[in-house]
DNA sequence: CGCGTCCTTGAACCGCGTCAAGCCAGGTGG
DNA sequence: CCACCTGGCTTGACGCGGTTCAAGGACGCG
């Protein structure tokens, strides 16, 4: 998967930054920066606040999600170790969606300015940078496809898929390392809780996955992967 | 609206290059790259095809979709003058869409080694990308949240606001600056050419455009706007 | 034990996609 | 100049998938 070095700031022992992203960069700007913790639940920021900077992940596991009073709320990006957040901070603008910790979380806020200075001043920086975002837009855009095309057993996978890719599922539990939801599923979905339990209930059936109490073991990844991909010839 | 500059390449004097995007850059590296130009309907790249550079709209109008051998295919981009195709260059990987071209177009290709170059003895270039990412990034995290949750209503009116976002309407016929069937229509705003009839004959009823021959006139953006933006609030 | 929260299940409704027929405009050929 | 053909647009009817609503169940917590 993913290669990680450790996080120098944060006692957690599960705490790392990806190696392949910003790491060393980071730890150029270090004294310019500030660390935060936040509980599951917490907002970091909401739609609409100005943005003063941009959030590294250190660890931790956080959704975008569009705010809406009423009713379902959209999941736009799940987010975990090494990305980063708010990433309209170059414009000069205000946050567009919320995001919101799914587990307890450190991230460290960098403010705009220095932020500029150190792409400015480091193309590497710059480089990498650019790589995340080329990466983050695909994914985006195949969303998009996803979203509009697929029914809901399909989109239900794809939400299993997604989220197994960017939080991973524990080796011994076989659970998601994040604990969701129905709703919150529903709101990755793009659907309703109540459809949520009808595909797992199908899935079941399937030996995809397996309910233990509130817990769910995902016994075949490579089986949801499946419907994601067979959507994809079509 | 976009401030421009007058490209030297190319006979046409409707092309252009945003000139806050790439346009001074791009002169730096004229010596190496190279100039198509394609008829409306062309295929500029291939899903699936080995990605060896990046392209450059100089012109032109051209939507970035999923290729579906059965039924829809969905368009997740729309880009006209000065925007970039192929992202994912820097990766070093495959195209995941079709590119193809909405009206005549002349486009510039360069090579992914020359584009790297470039984005690393330049933070300028790169920073600009950045902007240039981080724009198209949210624009495209708000298609997910568009296409998961607004009706059909939403749908088509939130395909002319953007189709008149990225290619403009002419001030004389009030019509979009691109031609689009129904079906082209329907695969911009994830539906099926018969529910954009029936929306364009709901807009009609409510002055917000007229119909004339194959024509589409836009009488009222700013009511079609107010449709999304509604949506928005909830 | 009782309460609250989330999950599950069934049933009803409805929006939207699908299918089929008819229409209109443009192009072609007699 | 008209008859015919073709391809895209329009319109109505129908059926399915998915959302909504409501009731019942499981679990955790005080």
């Amino acid at each position: 998967m993913r290669s990680r070095i450790e996080c120098k700031d944060c006692a957690s022992n599960k705490c790392f930054v990806k190696q392949n992203c910003f790491g060393e960069s980071l730890a150029n700007i270090s004294s310019k920066k500030n660390d935060n913790f936040n509980k599951k639940g917490d907002v970091i920021f909401r739609e609409g606040n100005t943005m003063r900077g941009i959030y590294f992940i250190m660890h931790g596991a956080v959704k975008v999600a569009t705010s809406s009073p009423i009713g379902r709320e959209q999941v736009v990006r799940l987010a975990s170790d090494g990305d980063i957040l708010g990433h309209r901070v170059l414009g000069n603008d205000k946050y567009y969606f919320n995001a919101i910790a799914l587990s307890d979380t450190h991230v460290c806020f960098v403010e705009t300015s220095v932020f500029k200075e150190t792409c400015l001043s480091s193309p590497e920086f710059a480089y990498r940078l650019l790589l995340f975002y080329a990466l983050e837009l695909r994914r985006t855009e195949l969303r998009v496809k996803y979203h509009s095309q697929m029914n809901i057993r399909e989109k239900v996978a794809e939400a299993f898929v997604y989220l197994n890719e960017i939080f991973g599922i524990d080796p011994d539990k076989k659970t998601l390392n994040v604990e969701l939801s129905r709703k919150e599923i529903a709101d990755i979905a793009g659907t309703t809780p109540e459809q949520v339990t009808r595909q797992l209930n199908d899935f079941e059936e399937e030996k995809l996955i397996l309910r233990t109490k509130r817990d769910i073991q995902i016994l075949n990844a490579e089986g949801l992967e499946n419907i994601v991909r067979n959507y994809k010839i079509n």
